[in-house]
DNA sequence: TGTACATCAGTGAACGCGCGTTCACTGATGTAC
DNA sequence: TGTACATCAGTGAACGCGCGTTCACTGATGTAC
């Protein structure tokens, strides 16, 4: 869980005593509903049963209420992807198959974390933790790249940053054209699951993996 | 050019003469300053200069103008895109690596167009024509898809929708994590362009290309 | 344990704004004769 | 070539609405003594 506290099932009396949470649940809601652009903070307010001016007293905007999502999307991505790739075990493949799967379960089931990552357009070079918590989330990856590397001769053995990025936008690619549950769903003839799956099995083969 | 008609260059007289295009226009500039939900039909008449109800003479609303703008990208999108490709001339590889460049170049230099057919949500189920013109984008990549299938020993050859799918993803994956101009800009060691051509070469080496 | 007080987190009314949408209208254009 | 008329593509004023934001306020909570 993002929101860790205590969950108060019902807010009551003057004081909400959880709105901050309240109001990021609330933003999440929304923007699953209605893709990060159709979220307000009026109705967040209204869906955490707030007054309109009650949510200035936890964010400046509603900028900072997004950049706030997003930061916490990042924080459950990295442990989840972290989570998936188990260091590595048993082996490094099997690892990376988990991993992909996991990337495109969160895309599913998160739409609104990762509509919030990926696709509101907040600058990351301004909201420095943001920035590191996405550079967090990516070093998963670039971990996952440098022990798959690391099993090729390392005579022409290609930049395990670069095989990261690469393993990202695959990732990315099939989770944004085809992984999400109800907008722009094409009849595809396989799951993105196995989609991807066979994309980074393809794509390991070229790096020359299995090696010997 | 998608506005093929008369380019007027400027509209005067109680009659605008092209308003529909120039609302397309309008729609394009906007799209591209502010993302694909940061315009407003209101905004896209007094750019248009005109009156906030004239709009009303050519598009429904707000959403049907999008997904105007959504199948002009789409028209483009197929036809640099088959530029591109040249039916495989002079050989599958150099024809891909082209259509990969062509496909970047796209989504850098047309990000308005880019989001109108890929970010805004708009149901392609619902709108026929949309999908048909989307469709048809993607048989460009579908036939090179098997252009380059077909250079593989029949036994154990993958199918060529897959592959189309999976270069569909790399491209789609580079341009809207790396391939846009301003936004979101990363720190890469590389460009987008030279990211994916690694990537596609890769993932054909992975295929078995080139075969003997 | 009780009291005074500071601080905090909410209220609710108010405002200006721009949007979407409608309406009766009007100027321009094209066509029939 | 001219005239009457239908049609088309725009105007501009008006409306209701919800949003963002502010303000003085007030109820609840925590702390000092």
């Amino acid at each position: 869980m993002s929101w860790s506290k205590d969950e108060r099932t019902e807010p009551r009396g003057y004081h909400h005593g959880n709105l901050k949470e309240a109001l990021i649940r609330a933003a999440l809601e929304l923007i699953a509903q209605k893709g990060p652009a159709g979220f307000t903070f009026a109705e967040a307010a209204r869906w955490a049963g707030v007054s309109p001016a009650a949510p200035y007293r936890h964010f400046r905007d509603r900028d900072e209420l997004m950049a706030n999502v997003a930061l916490r999307g990042f924080q459950k991505f990295e442990l989840v992807l972290a989570r998936a790739w188990d260091e590595g075990r048993p082996d490094a493949f099997t690892a990376l198959d988990r991993l992909g799967k996991a990337y495109l379960e969160f895309a599913r089931t998160e739409p609104a974390f990762y509509s919030a990552m990926f696709e509101a357009g907040i600058p990351p070079a301004i909201n420095p933790e943001l920035r590191e918590a996405g550079d967090r989330a990516f070093a998963v990856l670039r971990g996952g790249a440098e022990k798959l590397c690391a099993q090729l001769p390392s005579k022409g053995r290609p930049p395990a940053l670069m095989v990261a990025l690469h393993i990202w936008a695959m990732a990315h690619g099939i989770a944004s054209l085809f992984g999400r549950g109800d907008e722009a769903k094409r009849a595809l003839p396989m799951s993105a699951e196995e989609l991807l799956e066979a994309e980074v099995l393809v794509y390991l083969r070229g790096l020359g993996l299995p090696a010997g």
